[in-house]
Parts: C-alpha cells; sequence; structure tokens
RNA sequence: GUGGGUGUAGCUCAAAUGGUCAGAGUGCCGGGUUGUGGCCCCGGAGGUUGAGGGUUCAAGUCCCUUCACUCACCCCA
C-alpha cells in the first residue's frame, strides 16, 4: 500500500513547530487588542465574484493562482486567496459599520494561491491580516504600520526594512496612468511579454516589473509622486511626517506598485534579505475604493497582512519549543504496577499534574531512558518488588534524590511533593 | 506556466573511472556495566538504492521516461 501524501505546496505544522505559531500568535493578540483591532473568524471559501471585484481581474492572483471549482454545478466558489476582501464582506454583510463609524480588525489564517512552491511560498500559506475601516485620516495610517513594526520587533525581527510610496486616488491616478500608457507607446517592442499584455490592463505594472529591459524602458518614465494632487500629496506628508515622529525609519520607494488593484494612496511593504527571494515579509495599504466596489457604503480603509511562514522563518535560532516537560514520569514492571501507573497517572493528570507512563511494560532501563528523554522532574518507580512491599520510590531527578512512599494515599503524596515543588 | 539541482535505512549522509557497495553515524529495540536512568560496551531489527524501461557479462553508478522534493524566474505575504 502507498502511503498518501499531503498536496503540492501544502505543508503540515509538526509539533515540534507549533511553539513557535503559538508564540507570534499570542504577541499578535496582545498587541493588536492593545491598539483596538479585535479577532474575526473567517471561512476560508467565499464565492468567486467577491475576489474578482476586490481584488481585480487583471491581477496575477485572479487570472491563475485561484483555486476555484463549480459548486454542485451551479455556482463558482474560490478558496481565499487573501483576507481583506473577505473582511471585507463580513463588515458588509453584518454591517458592522453601523455599530460604530470606525471597525477595527484583524484574523489569522490560512490562504491559498496556487503557484509553483518554493522557499517561503506554499500553495496553503497563513497571513495575519489586520484591516482597519472608516477613517481616511493619514493618522490611521500611520498608527497602522507603527503597530505593524511595534509586532515585528516584539516578536524578535531587527534586520527588516519599511517601503513606502503613495498610489494616488481615484483623482490622480487616471491622469497618471495616462501619461504612462503614453509613455510607454512606440516603446512597447522592449517590454518583456508579461509587460506587453500589461500595457493594456495595468500598464503601472511596468513598474515593479523585474526585467531588465523594462526597468531601462521605464527608468525614464515620470513619477507618480509628481501627478499626486493635493490631497494625496499632503495626505502621504502626515504619513511620513508621522512615521519619522514615531521613529520608524523607512524608505520611500517611487517604483512601488503592489500587484492588488485596490490600493490606493498609501502602500508600504517590509522586506528582508534573509528570506531568498521571497523578501516581503509583511505587505499592505490603503484602499479607499475598495468597500464601495463591493457593494457598500462610501468607506475608506487601510490594512496589511505578515505572512506567517516567512515571519516564522525569520525566527531560526531561538528555542520556542512546544514540546511539555511533565511533571511526573511513573515507570511500572509488571501486570500489577501497570495496572496502578495507569490509575495513577490519570487520577494525578485530573488533578492537575503532567505524568506519563509507557504503557509497553519494556524493561526499567528503557522506561528510565524515556523518563529521561521526557526530561521529567520526578519518576517513581513501581515494580513487583515495591508493590509487594507496599512502598514506591520516587526520585527526584533534578535534585538527585530519592524517597519510598507508601501506596497507601500515594496520589495524594505525590500530588503534594510536585505542588510543593 | 518556464528553467536549474537533488532523489541510497525513521533522520543526516558514504559508496574513484559501471564489477562483494548496499555501508557509517544517529535514532529505535534488546543485553552488559551502573546507586534499576544519563556515560561507556555488546548485539538486533530496518533499504526491491523514488518508480518504470533500456544499454551491458555486470548499474545506486550510464541513457530515456515518469514522479517527488528543492531553488530560481514570474508574482506576492
Amino acid at each position: 500500500m502507498e502511503v498518501i501524501t499531503a498536496v503540492k505546496g501544502f505543508k503540515d505544522i509538526l509539533p515540534e513547530e507549533t511553539g513557535r505559531w503559538h508564540y507570534v500568535e499570542n504577541i499578535a493578540r496582545e498587541i493588536f487588542s492593545r491598539f483596538g483591532f479585535k479577532e474575526i473568524r473567517l471561512p476560508v471559501l467565499e464565492k468567486t465574484d467577491l475576489f474578482k471585484r476586490g481584488i481585480g481581474e487583471a491581477t496575477d492572483i485572479v487570472e491563475k493562482e485561484m483555486y476555484t471549482f463549480l459548486d454542485r454545478g451551479d455556482e463558482y466558489l474560490t478558496l481565499r486567496p487573501e483576507a481583506t476582501a473577505s473582511v471585507i464582506r463580513a463588515y458588509l454583510e453584518h454591517s458592522l459599520y453601523n455599530a460604530e463609524s470606525v471597525t477595527r480588525l484583524f484574523t489569522i489564517g490560512p490562504m491559498f494561491r496556487r503557484e509553483r512552491p518554493q522557499k517561503g511560498r506554499f500553495r496553503q500559506f497563513h497571513q495575519i491580516d489586520v484591516e482597519l475601516l472608516g477613517l481616511d485620516d493619514p493618522r490611521a495610517d500611520a498608527e497602522v504600520i507603527l503597530m505593524l513594526m511595534h509586532f515585528l520587533t516584539t516578536v524578535g525581527l531587527s534586520k527588516v526594512s519599511l517601503e513606502l510610496n503613495s498610489l494616488g486616488c481615484s483623482a490622480c491616478r487616471p491622469t497618471f496612468r495616462t501619461v504612462i500608457t503614453e509613455f510607454l507607446q512606440g516603446k512597447e517592442e522592449g517590454l518583456c511579454e508579461d509587460c506587453k499584455r500589461r500595457l493594456g490592463s495595468n500598464p503601472l505594472r511596468v513598474f515593479d516589473c523585474k526585467s531588465r529591459e523594462c526597468q531601462e524602458i521605464i527608468a525614464d518614465a515620470p513619477h507618480l509622486s509628481e501627478f499626486l494632487c493635493g490631497d494625496c500629496q499632503s495626505h502621504f506628508g502626515d504619513v511620513t511626517s508621522a512615521l519619522t515622529e514615531f521613529e520608524i525609519p523607512y524608505q520611500i520607494n517611487p517604483r512601488m506598485v503592489r500587484g492588488l488593484d485596490y490600493y490606493t494612496k498609501t502602500a508600504f511593504e517590509v522586506t528582508t534579505e534573509h528570506l531568498g527571494s521571497q523578501n516581503a515579509v509583511a505587505g499592505g495599504g490603503r484602499y479607499d475604493r475598495l468597500v464601495q466596489e463591493l457593494g457598500g457604503p462610501d468607506t475608506p480603509g487601510i490594512g496589511f497582512a505578515i505572512g506567517f511562514e516567512r515571519l516564522i522563518a525569520l525566527l531560526e535560532g531561538a528555542d520556542f519549543s512546544a514540546t511539555p516537560t511533565p511533571d511526573l514520569f511513573v515507570a511500572s514492571l509488571g501486570d500489577a504496577a501497570q495496572k496502578m501507573a495507569f490509575v495513577l497517572c490519570n487520577s494525578l493528570r485530573r488533578k492537575g499534574i503532567h505524568a506519563e507512563q509507557d504503557f509497553s511494560a519494556k524493561s526499567l532501563k528503557s522506561q528510565m531512558k524515556k523518563a529521561n528523554r521526557l526530561n521529567c522532574a520526578y519518576t517513581l518507580i513501581l515494580g513487583d518488588r515495591e508493590i509487594e512491599e507496599k512502598k514506591a520510590e520516587l526520585r527526584d531527578m533534578k535534585a538527585g534524590t530519592q524517597q519510598t512512599l507508601s501506596l497507601d494515599n500515594l496520589d495524594q503524596s505525590i500530588l503534594k511533593l510536585i505542588k510543593e515543588r
């Protein structure tokens, strides 16, 4: 019989790794709630149209990376490739905007994109996603970025850099778009295949194309910053000066465009040099049109997503072991001792003690070996001899001492000893 | 979707130019020693060398196909 393996790009998170996950999740929950964000849990499956409308039909994600299928032959469903669209969907579906004018939400969970797996990129991956809805104030941008950076440093990341750009709004971006389209006209031949295609759908993407020929062509192109409207300019200025005030280092990257259509104004990315070519740890931006695009009231928003696996990959070295170290190991030899150990262990567990035993009734030596490997604080030795003498030997592994306990009220005396430790 | 790399015991890896090459370490199991455990010593189980085909007297080693993993492009978190 052949063993069935996991689907390509879908990873198991093994017990030895879950400690890191808990560590990161705990810090996220604590910090985000301190900034007023509440957790929301969302389904992983959504109607395909949500992402087509939300992310944009012309994006790579929607064009070729989604897990989409026909459900019972009547509706197209998609495993969510990102969280923002789902958050907005829930926000609208439950009219959360009516409860309060500003809504701060975060969610943690798996996302799905059918890409070729590589270092730092999987088909199922996890994001920590934060969304702040109902504020167009630049302080909201600054606050969200501040929180992100604070979170990252608290978790223990130091060698990351923050890049910023303003993508303009519905007033100034279209102007810039026509400027770029005109600029690129007559230069199509030099562009890579992807950019030729992008020319019609999303010419701004040529900016962050990595091919050399495209970069040479676009190098002389005007920057979006020159075409920002007054509102966008002052907004971006307020964001950057707030970050400076908080002493958060950043770099303005005028070529950063981002691959999701919904971003407006502030866009940002946190990168590192230690992840191979998948250098983005977190990314986000403002999306003042998205809520309306999804059929809701005109509501501004800003948010970001952190790549959980990528973040964890940067945490190498530290000890986040989730392996519990038991209080007590009960080594037992013989049927009577096995039975007694079984009852004792489970009795102690129900009283709050982490007790372990070995069902296999192997040699005492191997049981002791196991107790040692598990790093148990105490070991209780129960053998035929001990039962006959109505006594058991308890060793304090750390202190190197041992004592004899009566079998009467054994669990009580052990409980007392461990609690007193 | 396009390239490159790799596939030998549970894990980490050895096996010059094809010819005792199917091994070591570690882990696991058992035994010895020990203050019934940690160190040390002895023994044991475990691999159709990813799969299929081909060349050859002979293939883990060469060729083809396929699969898996991996890195990079692309894109993104």
